[in-house]
DNA sequence: GCAAATTAATGATTTATTCAAG
DNA sequence: CTTGAATAAATCATTAATTTGC
Protein backbone atom coordinates (compact mmCIF):
# COMPACT_ATOMS: atom_id res chain seq x y z
CA UNK A 1 0.00 0.00 0.00
CA UNK A 2 2.97 2.24 0.28
CA UNK A 3 3.10 4.46 -2.73
CA UNK A 4 5.98 3.64 -5.27
CA UNK A 5 8.12 5.89 -3.19
CA UNK A 6 11.07 5.43 -5.28
CA UNK A 7 13.74 8.51 -5.24
CA UNK A 8 12.76 12.11 -6.28
CA UNK A 9 15.31 11.80 -9.54
CA UNK A 10 12.34 11.49 -12.14
CA UNK A 11 13.18 9.07 -14.15
CA UNK A 12 10.13 10.23 -17.10
CA UNK A 13 12.54 13.32 -17.38
CA UNK A 14 14.03 11.28 -19.95
CA UNK A 15 10.78 10.15 -21.69
CA UNK A 16 10.27 11.21 -25.05
CA UNK A 17 7.44 13.59 -23.97
CA UNK A 18 8.55 16.33 -26.55
CA UNK A 19 5.98 17.53 -28.55
CA UNK A 20 2.41 15.46 -29.55
CA UNK A 21 0.61 15.47 -32.56
CA UNK A 22 -2.92 16.08 -32.01
CA UNK A 23 -6.11 17.11 -34.05
CA UNK A 24 -8.40 19.41 -33.07
CA UNK A 25 -9.71 22.95 -33.01
CA UNK A 26 -6.52 24.34 -33.03
CA UNK A 27 -7.71 26.65 -36.58
CA UNK A 28 -5.35 28.55 -37.64
CA UNK A 29 -2.77 30.23 -34.82
CA UNK A 30 0.62 28.52 -36.23
CA UNK A 31 2.49 31.74 -34.72
CA UNK A 32 1.15 33.08 -31.86
CA UNK A 33 4.10 34.29 -30.12
CA UNK A 34 3.52 35.44 -26.78
CA UNK A 35 2.64 39.00 -27.13
CA UNK A 36 1.65 40.35 -23.83
CA UNK A 37 -1.69 40.24 -23.88
CA UNK A 38 -1.93 42.91 -26.47
CA UNK A 39 -3.77 41.47 -28.76
CA UNK A 40 -2.70 37.53 -27.63
CA UNK A 41 -6.17 37.37 -26.35
CA UNK A 42 -6.26 36.63 -30.01
CA UNK A 43 -6.46 33.10 -28.54
CA UNK A 44 -10.40 33.36 -29.40
CA UNK A 45 -12.36 30.71 -28.58
CA UNK A 46 -10.81 27.75 -29.71
CA UNK A 47 -7.87 28.27 -30.68
CA UNK A 48 -5.27 26.63 -28.46
CA UNK A 49 -1.48 28.33 -27.29
CA UNK A 50 -0.31 26.22 -24.74
CA UNK A 51 1.06 29.57 -24.05
CA UNK A 52 -2.19 31.09 -23.65
CA UNK A 53 -2.00 28.51 -20.30
CA UNK A 54 1.38 28.90 -19.22
CA UNK A 55 1.35 31.90 -16.73
CA UNK A 56 3.51 34.76 -18.14
CA UNK A 57 6.25 34.81 -15.78
CA UNK A 58 5.64 38.37 -15.83
CA UNK A 59 2.93 39.69 -13.81
CA UNK A 60 -0.87 39.37 -13.61
CA UNK A 61 -1.41 42.25 -15.94
CA UNK A 62 -5.02 41.76 -16.81
CA UNK A 63 -5.02 43.99 -19.62
CA UNK A 64 -8.68 43.46 -20.44
CA UNK A 65 -8.32 44.17 -24.43
CA UNK A 66 -11.13 43.77 -26.53
CA UNK A 67 -10.33 39.82 -27.23
CA UNK A 68 -11.39 38.14 -30.51
CA UNK A 69 -10.46 40.57 -33.03
CA UNK A 70 -10.89 38.54 -36.30
CA UNK A 71 -9.16 35.57 -35.64
CA UNK A 72 -11.11 32.19 -34.61
CA UNK A 73 -14.89 33.91 -34.71
CA UNK A 74 -15.99 30.79 -32.56
CA UNK A 75 -16.25 27.34 -33.00
CA UNK A 76 -18.05 25.56 -36.09
CA UNK A 77 -21.07 25.86 -34.03
CA UNK A 78 -19.98 28.71 -32.84
CA UNK A 79 -22.84 30.59 -30.93
CA UNK A 80 -24.07 29.19 -27.50
CA UNK A 81 -27.00 27.64 -27.13
CA UNK A 82 -31.01 29.44 -28.04
CA UNK A 83 -33.33 27.08 -26.72
CA UNK A 84 -36.55 26.65 -28.12
CA UNK A 85 -40.12 27.18 -26.55
CA UNK A 86 -40.17 23.57 -26.98
CA UNK A 87 -36.98 22.48 -25.51
CA UNK A 88 -37.59 24.59 -22.13
CA UNK A 89 -40.55 23.29 -21.87
CA UNK A 90 -39.63 20.13 -21.71
CA UNK A 91 -36.63 21.24 -19.44
CA UNK A 92 -39.31 22.57 -17.01
CA UNK A 93 -41.26 20.03 -16.49
CA UNK A 94 -38.25 17.62 -16.14
CA UNK A 95 -37.21 19.83 -13.67
CA UNK A 96 -40.67 20.23 -11.95
CA UNK A 97 -40.88 16.73 -11.90
CA UNK A 98 -37.92 16.51 -9.22
CA UNK A 99 -35.09 16.15 -11.74
CA UNK A 100 -31.53 18.41 -10.51
CA UNK A 101 -28.55 16.93 -11.72
CA UNK A 102 -29.35 14.63 -14.45
CA UNK A 103 -26.37 11.83 -14.90
CA UNK A 104 -23.99 11.39 -18.14
CA UNK A 105 -27.26 8.73 -19.47
CA UNK A 106 -29.98 10.73 -18.29
CA UNK A 107 -28.35 14.20 -20.18
CA UNK A 108 -27.75 11.73 -23.20
CA UNK A 109 -31.41 11.19 -23.42
CA UNK A 110 -32.67 14.13 -22.89
CA UNK A 111 -30.04 15.53 -25.45
CA UNK A 112 -31.53 13.31 -27.95
CA UNK A 113 -35.16 13.77 -27.22
CA UNK A 114 -34.74 17.89 -27.59
CA UNK A 115 -32.39 17.65 -30.41
CA UNK A 116 -36.19 17.36 -32.55
CA UNK A 117 -36.71 20.48 -31.50
CA UNK A 118 -33.62 22.25 -32.21
CA UNK A 119 -29.54 22.06 -32.15
CA UNK A 120 -28.56 21.53 -28.65
CA UNK A 121 -25.60 19.73 -27.16
CA UNK A 122 -25.37 17.80 -23.95
CA UNK A 123 -23.49 20.38 -22.14
CA UNK A 124 -26.46 23.04 -22.86
CA UNK A 125 -28.29 20.64 -20.84
CA UNK A 126 -26.37 20.15 -17.73
CA UNK A 127 -25.66 23.93 -17.94
CA UNK A 128 -29.79 24.63 -17.73
CA UNK A 129 -30.33 22.55 -14.77
CA UNK A 130 -27.17 23.71 -13.03
CA UNK A 131 -28.44 27.36 -13.94
CA UNK A 132 -32.10 27.01 -13.54
CA UNK A 133 -31.60 25.14 -9.71
CA UNK A 134 -29.14 27.97 -8.68
CA UNK A 135 -31.16 30.36 -10.22
CA UNK A 136 -34.63 29.33 -8.73
CA UNK A 137 -32.51 29.09 -5.33
CA UNK A 138 -31.28 32.69 -5.57
CA UNK A 139 -35.18 33.92 -6.77
CA UNK A 140 -36.68 31.94 -3.12
CA UNK A 141 -33.95 33.35 -1.08
CA UNK A 142 -34.95 36.90 -2.55
CA UNK A 143 -37.98 36.32 -2.03
CA UNK A 144 -37.65 35.29 1.35
CA UNK A 145 -36.03 37.51 2.50
CA UNK A 146 -37.38 40.35 0.98
CA UNK A 147 -40.97 39.82 2.08
CA UNK A 148 -40.88 36.90 4.08
CA UNK A 149 -38.73 38.02 6.37
CA UNK A 150 -41.23 38.35 9.09
CA UNK A 151 -43.08 35.46 8.94
CA UNK A 152 -46.36 37.31 9.73
CA UNK A 153 -45.78 39.34 6.28
CA UNK A 154 -46.08 36.21 4.01
CA UNK A 155 -48.76 35.71 1.87
CA UNK A 156 -50.32 32.41 1.86
CA UNK A 157 -52.52 32.57 -0.63
CA UNK A 158 -49.89 32.47 -3.70
CA UNK A 159 -50.12 29.07 -5.31
CA UNK A 160 -46.49 29.10 -6.15
CA UNK A 161 -46.00 28.26 -2.79
CA UNK A 162 -44.89 24.72 -3.23
CA UNK A 163 -43.62 22.41 -1.08
CA UNK A 164 -40.53 23.60 -2.02
CA UNK A 165 -40.58 27.17 -0.46
CA UNK A 166 -42.42 25.82 2.75
CA UNK A 167 -39.15 23.61 3.22
CA UNK A 168 -37.86 27.09 3.43
CA UNK A 169 -34.67 28.19 2.19
CA UNK A 170 -32.27 25.65 3.46
CA UNK A 171 -29.69 25.25 0.51
CA UNK A 172 -28.37 21.28 0.91
CA UNK A 173 -30.84 19.03 0.61
CA UNK A 174 -32.66 19.54 -2.58
CA UNK A 175 -31.89 16.43 -4.34
CA UNK A 176 -29.13 14.69 -2.21
CA UNK A 177 -31.14 13.81 1.28
CA UNK A 178 -28.63 12.02 2.05
CA UNK A 179 -25.34 11.06 1.71
CA UNK A 180 -24.01 11.78 -1.65
CA UNK A 181 -23.60 9.67 -4.50
CA UNK A 182 -21.09 9.35 -6.98
CA UNK A 183 -23.41 9.90 -9.64
CA UNK A 184 -23.10 12.80 -12.01
CA UNK A 185 -20.25 13.08 -14.63
CA UNK A 186 -19.86 15.68 -17.29
CA UNK A 187 -21.93 14.54 -20.20
CA UNK A 188 -20.51 13.48 -23.35
CA UNK A 189 -20.80 17.19 -24.47
CA UNK A 190 -17.60 17.29 -25.53
CA UNK A 191 -17.70 13.56 -27.45
CA UNK A 192 -20.13 15.82 -30.29
CA UNK A 193 -17.48 19.13 -29.89
CA UNK A 194 -14.91 16.82 -30.78
CA UNK A 195 -16.82 15.16 -33.43
CA UNK A 196 -16.49 18.27 -35.16
CA UNK A 197 -13.35 19.50 -33.76
CA UNK A 198 -11.88 16.69 -35.55
CA UNK A 199 -12.29 17.66 -38.76
CA UNK A 200 -9.78 20.20 -38.44
CA UNK A 201 -6.45 19.41 -39.43
CA UNK A 202 -4.06 18.26 -36.98
CA UNK A 203 -1.36 20.10 -35.59
CA UNK A 204 1.02 19.90 -33.16
CA UNK A 205 1.13 21.40 -29.36
CA UNK A 206 4.27 21.65 -27.51
CA UNK A 207 2.61 20.02 -23.94
CA UNK A 208 5.78 19.15 -23.01
CA UNK A 209 8.57 21.36 -23.59
CA UNK A 210 11.57 20.09 -23.75
CA UNK A 211 13.59 23.17 -22.51
CA UNK A 212 13.51 22.91 -18.51
CA UNK A 213 12.05 25.30 -16.32
CA UNK A 214 15.00 27.70 -16.98
CA UNK A 215 12.77 30.62 -15.76
CA UNK B 1 -37.50 35.23 -22.39
CA UNK B 2 -40.93 34.62 -22.29
CA UNK B 3 -40.65 31.05 -20.88
CA UNK B 4 -43.22 28.89 -20.87
CA UNK B 5 -46.21 31.08 -21.94
CA UNK B 6 -47.55 28.36 -24.49
CA UNK B 7 -50.39 26.64 -23.30
CA UNK B 8 -49.71 23.55 -21.09
CA UNK B 9 -51.04 21.29 -23.72
CA UNK B 10 -47.51 20.64 -24.47
CA UNK B 11 -47.59 19.06 -27.86
CA UNK B 12 -43.87 16.85 -27.19
CA UNK B 13 -45.94 15.10 -24.21
CA UNK B 14 -47.34 13.02 -27.08
CA UNK B 15 -44.12 12.03 -28.13
CA UNK B 16 -42.89 8.53 -27.84
CA UNK B 17 -41.41 9.52 -25.06
CA UNK B 18 -42.07 7.19 -22.22
CA UNK B 19 -38.72 5.02 -21.44
CA UNK B 20 -35.58 4.75 -22.89
CA UNK B 21 -32.76 1.86 -22.91
CA UNK B 22 -29.95 2.47 -21.94
CA UNK B 23 -27.06 0.42 -20.30
CA UNK B 24 -25.08 1.10 -17.66
CA UNK B 25 -22.86 0.77 -14.45
CA UNK B 26 -25.54 -0.67 -12.64
CA UNK B 27 -23.59 -3.08 -11.32
CA UNK B 28 -23.90 -3.49 -7.23
CA UNK B 29 -21.78 -3.68 -4.91
CA UNK B 30 -19.09 -5.81 -6.75
CA UNK B 31 -17.86 -5.27 -2.79
CA UNK B 32 -14.98 -3.34 -4.93
CA UNK B 33 -12.30 -4.68 -2.92
CA UNK B 34 -9.45 -2.19 -2.44
CA UNK B 35 -7.29 -3.02 -4.82
CA UNK B 36 -3.98 -1.23 -5.17
CA UNK B 37 -4.28 0.40 -8.17
CA UNK B 38 -3.37 -1.91 -10.52
CA UNK B 39 -6.18 -4.22 -12.08
CA UNK B 40 -8.61 -1.86 -10.83
CA UNK B 41 -10.76 -1.88 -14.31
CA UNK B 42 -14.34 -1.86 -13.75
CA UNK B 43 -14.49 1.13 -11.45
CA UNK B 44 -18.05 1.89 -12.88
CA UNK B 45 -18.33 4.85 -11.24
CA UNK B 46 -22.48 5.54 -11.82
CA UNK B 47 -25.25 3.95 -9.61
CA UNK B 48 -28.12 5.13 -11.43
CA UNK B 49 -31.66 5.55 -9.76
CA UNK B 50 -33.98 8.10 -11.26
CA UNK B 51 -35.50 8.28 -8.17
CA UNK B 52 -32.58 9.51 -6.65
CA UNK B 53 -33.26 12.64 -8.89
CA UNK B 54 -36.73 13.22 -8.75
CA UNK B 55 -37.64 14.78 -5.83
CA UNK B 56 -40.17 12.27 -3.98
CA UNK B 57 -42.77 14.64 -4.23
CA UNK B 58 -46.83 14.53 -3.87
CA UNK B 59 -46.12 13.03 -7.46
CA UNK B 60 -46.96 9.33 -8.13
CA UNK B 61 -45.19 7.57 -5.78
CA UNK B 62 -45.62 4.03 -6.94
CA UNK B 63 -42.85 2.63 -4.76
CA UNK B 64 -40.24 5.43 -3.75
CA UNK B 65 -40.97 5.24 -0.51
CA UNK B 66 -37.35 5.00 0.35
CA UNK B 67 -35.31 5.34 -2.47
CA UNK B 68 -32.12 4.97 -1.05
CA UNK B 69 -32.21 1.96 1.10
CA UNK B 70 -30.63 -0.68 -0.31
CA UNK B 71 -31.19 0.64 -3.55
CA UNK B 72 -27.80 1.79 -4.61
CA UNK B 73 -25.65 2.18 -1.74
CA UNK B 74 -23.84 0.60 -4.90
CA UNK B 75 -21.39 3.16 -6.51
CA UNK B 76 -19.34 0.15 -7.91
CA UNK B 77 -15.86 -0.92 -7.70
CA UNK B 78 -15.77 3.32 -7.93
CA UNK B 79 -12.21 3.04 -7.26
CA UNK B 80 -11.01 6.59 -7.39
CA UNK B 81 -7.68 7.43 -8.82
CA UNK B 82 -4.96 6.02 -7.49
CA UNK B 83 -2.38 8.71 -8.92
CA UNK B 84 1.30 7.15 -8.91
CA UNK B 85 4.80 8.88 -8.06
CA UNK B 86 5.61 9.29 -12.05
CA UNK B 87 2.15 10.36 -12.58
CA UNK B 88 2.44 12.50 -9.78
CA UNK B 89 5.91 13.92 -10.95
CA UNK B 90 4.62 14.60 -13.96
CA UNK B 91 1.85 16.89 -13.38
CA UNK B 92 3.45 18.72 -10.93
CA UNK B 93 6.01 19.29 -13.13
CA UNK B 94 3.40 21.30 -15.75
CA UNK B 95 1.80 23.06 -13.41
CA UNK B 96 5.02 24.06 -12.41
CA UNK B 97 5.27 24.94 -15.66
CA UNK B 98 2.59 26.92 -15.23
CA UNK B 99 -0.03 24.93 -16.67
CA UNK B 100 -3.49 25.12 -14.72
CA UNK B 101 -6.65 24.26 -16.56
CA UNK B 102 -6.13 22.32 -19.24
CA UNK B 103 -8.08 22.25 -21.92
CA UNK B 104 -10.16 18.94 -23.71
CA UNK B 105 -7.11 18.49 -26.33
CA UNK B 106 -3.86 18.92 -23.62
CA UNK B 107 -5.98 16.77 -21.09
CA UNK B 108 -6.28 14.15 -23.77
CA UNK B 109 -2.67 14.39 -24.45
CA UNK B 110 -1.60 14.13 -20.40
CA UNK B 111 -3.58 11.51 -19.86
CA UNK B 112 -2.05 9.29 -23.04
CA UNK B 113 0.88 10.74 -21.42
CA UNK B 114 0.66 9.48 -17.97
CA UNK B 115 -1.35 6.37 -18.63
CA UNK B 116 2.22 4.78 -19.26
CA UNK B 117 2.51 4.65 -15.70
CA UNK B 118 -0.70 3.10 -14.62
CA UNK B 119 -4.44 3.44 -14.89
CA UNK B 120 -6.41 6.91 -15.20
CA UNK B 121 -8.52 9.10 -16.87
CA UNK B 122 -9.44 12.54 -18.50
CA UNK B 123 -11.15 13.35 -15.30
CA UNK B 124 -8.66 12.87 -13.15
CA UNK B 125 -5.93 14.87 -14.96
CA UNK B 126 -8.94 17.91 -14.71
CA UNK B 127 -9.67 17.20 -11.40
CA UNK B 128 -6.09 17.29 -10.36
CA UNK B 129 -5.25 20.57 -11.71
CA UNK B 130 -8.53 22.09 -10.33
CA UNK B 131 -7.65 20.33 -7.20
CA UNK B 132 -4.26 21.48 -7.14
CA UNK B 133 -4.36 25.24 -8.05
CA UNK B 134 -7.12 25.49 -4.92
CA UNK B 135 -4.55 23.74 -2.27
CA UNK B 136 -1.73 26.07 -3.54
CA UNK B 137 -3.39 28.41 -3.71
CA UNK B 138 -5.09 27.79 0.33
CA UNK B 139 -1.64 27.19 1.52
CA UNK B 140 -0.47 30.50 0.28
CA UNK B 141 -3.46 32.21 1.94
CA UNK B 142 -2.75 30.16 5.16
CA UNK B 143 1.09 31.05 4.92
CA UNK B 144 0.43 34.71 4.18
CA UNK B 145 -2.52 35.31 7.07
CA UNK B 146 -0.15 33.39 9.33
CA UNK B 147 3.15 34.45 9.08
CA UNK B 148 3.63 36.50 5.76
CA UNK B 149 0.52 38.99 7.43
CA UNK B 150 3.30 41.66 7.58
CA UNK B 151 5.42 41.50 4.15
CA UNK B 152 8.53 41.96 5.96
CA UNK B 153 8.36 38.90 7.85
CA UNK B 154 8.99 36.78 4.57
CA UNK B 155 12.21 34.74 3.96
CA UNK B 156 13.68 34.99 1.08
CA UNK B 157 15.73 32.04 1.54
CA UNK B 158 13.17 29.20 0.88
CA UNK B 159 14.32 28.38 -2.77
CA UNK B 160 10.37 27.23 -3.48
CA UNK B 161 9.16 30.38 -3.40
CA UNK B 162 9.11 31.08 -7.07
CA UNK B 163 7.33 33.72 -9.35
CA UNK B 164 4.18 31.74 -8.12
CA UNK B 165 4.42 33.05 -4.57
CA UNK B 166 5.95 36.16 -5.75
CA UNK B 167 3.00 37.08 -7.82
CA UNK B 168 1.40 36.85 -4.27
CA UNK B 169 -2.20 35.39 -3.16
CA UNK B 170 -4.22 36.86 -5.73
CA UNK B 171 -6.84 34.85 -6.28
CA UNK B 172 -8.35 35.04 -9.69
CA UNK B 173 -5.89 36.28 -12.26
CA UNK B 174 -3.89 33.05 -12.00
CA UNK B 175 -4.45 31.82 -15.51
CA UNK B 176 -7.08 33.94 -16.95
CA UNK B 177 -5.40 37.27 -17.72
CA UNK B 178 -7.65 38.98 -19.75
CA UNK B 179 -10.79 38.11 -19.87
CA UNK B 180 -11.96 34.19 -19.78
CA UNK B 181 -12.29 32.20 -22.59
CA UNK B 182 -14.08 29.14 -23.59
CA UNK B 183 -11.60 26.76 -23.78
CA UNK B 184 -11.73 24.05 -21.52
CA UNK B 185 -14.11 21.17 -21.38
CA UNK B 186 -14.55 18.95 -19.49
CA UNK B 187 -12.58 16.34 -20.91
CA UNK B 188 -13.35 13.00 -22.49
CA UNK B 189 -13.75 11.77 -19.44
CA UNK B 190 -17.01 10.37 -19.97
CA UNK B 191 -16.19 8.32 -22.75
CA UNK B 192 -14.16 6.03 -21.17
CA UNK B 193 -16.83 5.46 -18.49
CA UNK B 194 -19.33 5.09 -20.69
CA UNK B 195 -17.60 2.65 -23.04
CA UNK B 196 -17.10 0.27 -20.13
CA UNK B 197 -20.39 1.52 -19.16
CA UNK B 198 -21.80 0.09 -21.91
CA UNK B 199 -20.56 -3.03 -21.27
CA UNK B 200 -22.92 -3.93 -18.85
CA UNK B 201 -26.43 -5.06 -19.51
CA UNK B 202 -28.98 -3.03 -20.79
CA UNK B 203 -31.80 -1.39 -18.10
CA UNK B 204 -34.57 0.42 -19.05
CA UNK B 205 -34.37 3.99 -17.14
CA UNK B 206 -37.62 6.17 -17.15
CA UNK B 207 -36.98 9.09 -18.02
CA UNK B 208 -39.61 10.67 -19.20
CA UNK B 209 -42.31 8.95 -16.93
CA UNK B 210 -45.63 8.98 -18.83
CA UNK B 211 -47.76 9.85 -15.79
CA UNK B 212 -48.81 13.90 -16.04
CA UNK B 213 -47.87 15.82 -13.11
CA UNK B 214 -50.35 15.06 -10.92
CA UNK B 215 -50.79 17.72 -8.80
C1' DG C 1 4.63 -7.43 13.54
C1' DC C 2 -0.39 -6.80 12.55
C1' DA C 3 -4.78 -5.08 12.07
C1' DA C 4 -8.45 -2.13 14.02
C1' DA C 5 -8.93 2.81 14.99
C1' DT C 6 -7.74 7.42 13.95
C1' DT C 7 -5.95 11.07 11.28
C1' DA C 8 -4.17 13.42 7.22
C1' DA C 9 -4.39 13.91 2.19
C1' DT C 10 -6.53 14.42 -1.62
C1' DG C 11 -9.78 12.66 -5.31
C1' DA C 12 -14.54 13.76 -6.77
C1' DT C 13 -19.00 16.62 -6.55
C1' DT C 14 -21.77 20.22 -5.72
C1' DT C 15 -22.72 25.11 -5.00
C1' DA C 16 -21.73 29.92 -5.51
C1' DT C 17 -19.93 33.56 -8.45
C1' DT C 18 -18.59 35.66 -12.30
C1' DC C 19 -18.53 36.85 -17.18
C1' DA C 20 -20.52 38.09 -21.26
C1' DA C 21 -23.78 37.09 -25.47
C1' DG C 22 -28.18 38.42 -27.12
C1' DC D 1 -32.03 42.23 -18.04
C1' DT D 2 -31.95 37.46 -18.80
C1' DT D 3 -29.36 33.45 -18.94
C1' DG D 4 -25.84 30.33 -21.21
C1' DA D 5 -21.11 29.30 -20.11
C1' DA D 6 -17.20 28.85 -17.22
C1' DT D 7 -14.44 29.01 -13.09
C1' DA D 8 -13.54 28.99 -8.15
C1' DA D 9 -14.82 27.80 -3.50
C1' DA D 10 -16.84 24.70 -0.42
C1' DT D 11 -17.89 20.22 0.66
C1' DC D 12 -18.04 15.36 0.76
C1' DA D 13 -15.87 10.80 0.76
C1' DT D 14 -12.26 7.48 0.20
C1' DT D 15 -7.85 6.07 0.47
C1' DA D 16 -3.01 6.16 2.51
C1' DA D 17 -0.54 7.16 6.62
C1' DT D 18 -0.18 6.81 11.29
C1' DT D 19 -1.05 5.48 15.76
C1' DT D 20 -2.35 2.20 19.18
C1' DG D 21 -3.20 -2.09 21.76
C1' DC D 22 -2.21 -6.59 21.62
Amino acid sequence: MVHNQFPRGLLWEHEPLSSLTLGCCNRLRPLAPKLPHTATAAAATTAFDLKSYIRPESGPRKSDHKPETAQVETLPGGTRWNPTQEQIGLLEMLYRRGMRTPNAQQIEQITAQLEKYGKIEGKNVFYWFQNHKARERQKQKRNSLGLGHCPRTYTPTIATITADSIRGHEEREEDSPKKRKCRTWMPECLEEDKRHCKEEGDKTLELFPLHPEGR
